[in-house]
DNA sequence: CGGGTTTGACCCGCGC
DNA sequence: GCGCGGGTCAAACCCG
């Protein structure tokens, strides 16, 4: 794809702080995030993991003898950043494994996956229907395998970063509506 | 040729 | 119990 080499003005002062998805999105604006995503936050981080039936589309396995389901509490970041491109270089090297679009938004979100061994990171990459100048990444899980490529990817996403407070939504005057 | 991306279909969980 | 919504996988296609 293309390079985001668009460097936008970094955020001012003080540097940008992750937060939750339960505090980043204690109010969905456009409802990215229905009640489960509260629920599932308020929770500890449960992820709704599925236990991978091998089966592809025919005779649905029977296995659920065992725990029906693990309950790995796998830590989530979800920010919003701005750029014109919905990937953002963070380094990493993620493969693309579905596209939906989702209700109440009208761009499509996109599901990437980080590609290593034992690494099972998942990235979900959302456009505000709003404002599409806006992007909210959220990251699943934490990589256990050091970026290939220098720090300076990373500083450059941070650059773009814009944290918002849980009781507070972005002015639109901020925003630049690009198109 | 390989890797990665794209689109569709299928499945699961929850809500009503 | 059924329907809606979201999430994932698989196969096919495209690009490098």
């Amino acid at each position: 794809m293309e390079s985001h080499q668009a460097l936008l003005p970094s955020p001012s002062s003080s540097l940008p702080s992750i937060l939750s998805s339960s505090e980043a999105f204690s109010k969905d604006p456009d409802g990215l995030l229905p009640r489960k995503e509260l629920a599932v936050a308020a929770h500890a981080g449960e992820t709704p993991f599925r236990s991978h039936p091998e089966a592809s589309g025919g005779s649905p396995p029977s296995q659920k003898s065992e725990n029906k389901r693990e309950k790995k509490n796998i830590p989530r970041f979800a920010f919003q950043t701005r750029s014109v491109v919905d990937v953002l270089d963070d380094g990493y090297r993620w493969r693309k494994y579905g596209q939906k679009a989702v209700k109440n938004a009208k761009f499509p979100r996109s599901y990437f996956r980080c590609i290593h061994q034992g690494c099972i990171v998942k990235k979900q990459i959302q456009r505000l229907s709003t404002d599409e100048g806006l992007v909210v990444t959220t990251y699943e899980g934490v990589h256990n395998h050091p970026v290939e490529k220098s720090k300076e990817s990373f500083e450059n996403i941070l650059s773009q970063m814009q944290i918002y407070p849980s009781f507070g939504l972005p002015h639109k005057d901020s925003i630049i509506s690009d198109s």
